[in-house]
DNA sequence: GAGGGATCTTCCGTTGAACGGAAGACCGGC
DNA sequence: GCCGGTCTTCCGTTCAACGGAAGATCCCTC
């Protein structure tokens, strides 16, 4: 009752909820102490409530004394509403990986950023860490320029405003990209020629479910593989699919 | 502090957790009452805990009133160790779907049941809803067999006290199931015609990481299909495959 | 094998936050 | 307008969460 800041209490949940928050992509596996450090807990508060986490099986309990999230979180983010786009989108995908043989991915638009709800790698793919639950940039990627394009012009403004280079490829002039997202919203393609990484070329279009939730299926590819163009008409194909895939549902 | 059952007071946590755990499959989207009926707790409770989950970001609020499961929620189930298992074996499977053009799935063992990781549809695939987070029987399914075979004896005996039927194929005697068991310990393949369901073969090898967690992979098939026994040596490597992969890290 | 540092677990008195009944607000429907 | 349902707010009581401190356990060092 020391340290806590002018007067913010947390309430119990609150608390809990900073516990499982401590683990992250880096951080899968913790201990007592690591835990209580990370979410700013005294010991005892963290030991109880680990030990309430656990017994409700959001945790685990590893043999080593480690925690890790359970099975359980891991059932529950199914019932989320990402899951359902994911199943509708998943076999288009897979044909979307099989006829180019490049990388695909699934992204929805969340806060200022695309989340990568999905990824399928392809046999030609190159070597990439955009794995489920990864946030991408909106302003240097295909995923992210489709669904900026479409996204509420609040959001839009905010994005234009801080266009940090990631290559010396990356469009940083608010004018020019706002151009190239009036394009995107015409053709409904959106491309990404080594913006985000050197060596990518990436290709992207938006699925608008009514106005129901925004996604993105884009396609990553090395620069160097020939006949990128001929990569167009499956995508197109493919979001069409998954787009009248979700009307249907 | 009337209904609760014998002096057995719920911590806050754990029925904050009963409120998650009234979503399922089939209520993906609840009201309060719902949820507060669902989860035995006082409206009011329910109110005040589903308002603190809400802002926690594990529920989110929809705006005809609704809560459903939050991007968080699934993005902390993206931690558990599953996903881990799920990103080894991904481009594996899809090789197999793709090879095959038959459904693939991985499975893990959970309790008595087997614990769908992954599944991906193939061309020539059945309408199937084997979707991730599902449970099979461990009796009569190819991958359920799969990992019984090699289980704890304890699950074993457990899971053949009560073989009840599926289907007029399944095997609910236990001395012959427990042969069966045998054999695909010592070959690694195996087999379920109709067991599960009609018309449908499946075929599956089990991952066995060493001390780590057991998997299945296993292929599903419309018994018409030809040349079913062609699927035998992708299905082989592909187990092979993984297991290397997973040994790797 | 004694000493020291680290992590984990248990205990317990205090206190403030969770609890939930009740009343009020807000819908639509007949 | 009246009524059944659902949602939200209020507030006094109470009891469970809180966390400091002491004890247990492990492991490494000398």
């Amino acid at each position: 009752m020391s340290t806590r800041r002018a007067g913010e209490t947390r309430s119990g949940l609150t608390r809990a909820v900073a516990l499982l928050d401590a683990f992250d992509d880096a951080h899968r596996v913790l201990t007592l102490t690591a835990l209580a450090r990370r979410a700013g807990l005294p010991i005892a508060t963290a030991h109880r409530l680990l030990a309430d986490l656990t017994s409700a099986r959001l945790l685990v309990r590893r043999p080593d004394g480690g925690y890790e999230i359970g099975a359980r979180v891991w059932h529950l983010g199914l019932l989320s509403p990402h899951t359902a786009l994911r199943e509708a989108a998943l076999p288009y995908l897979q044909d979307l990986v099989a006829t180019t043989g490049h990388t695909a991915h699934l992204a929805v638009l969340d806060g200022a950023g695309a989340l990568v709800l999905e990824r399928l790698a392809g046999t030609r793919s190159l070597p990439t860490r955009h794995t489920p639950g990864l946030r991408l940039p909106l302003h240097c990627t295909a995923v992210g320029k489709a669904l900026l394009a479409h996204a509420p012009a609040e959001t839009r403004t905010c994005v234009l405003a801080g266009l940090d280079p990631h290559t010396r490829y990356t469009i940083t002039d608010p004018c020019v990209l706002r151009r190239q997202l009036d394009q995107i919203r015409g053709s409904g393609v959106a491309r990404s020629t080594q913006e985000h990484r050197l060596g990518v070329f990436s290709l992207a279009m938006a699925i608008t479910g009514g106005s129901g939730p925004l996604a993105a299926v884009g396609l990553l590819a090395p620069l160097s593989s020939p006949r990128l163009s001929e990569t167009l008409p499956p995508l197109r194909h493919a979001t069409a699919a998954i787009t009248a895939s979700i009307g249907r549902a």
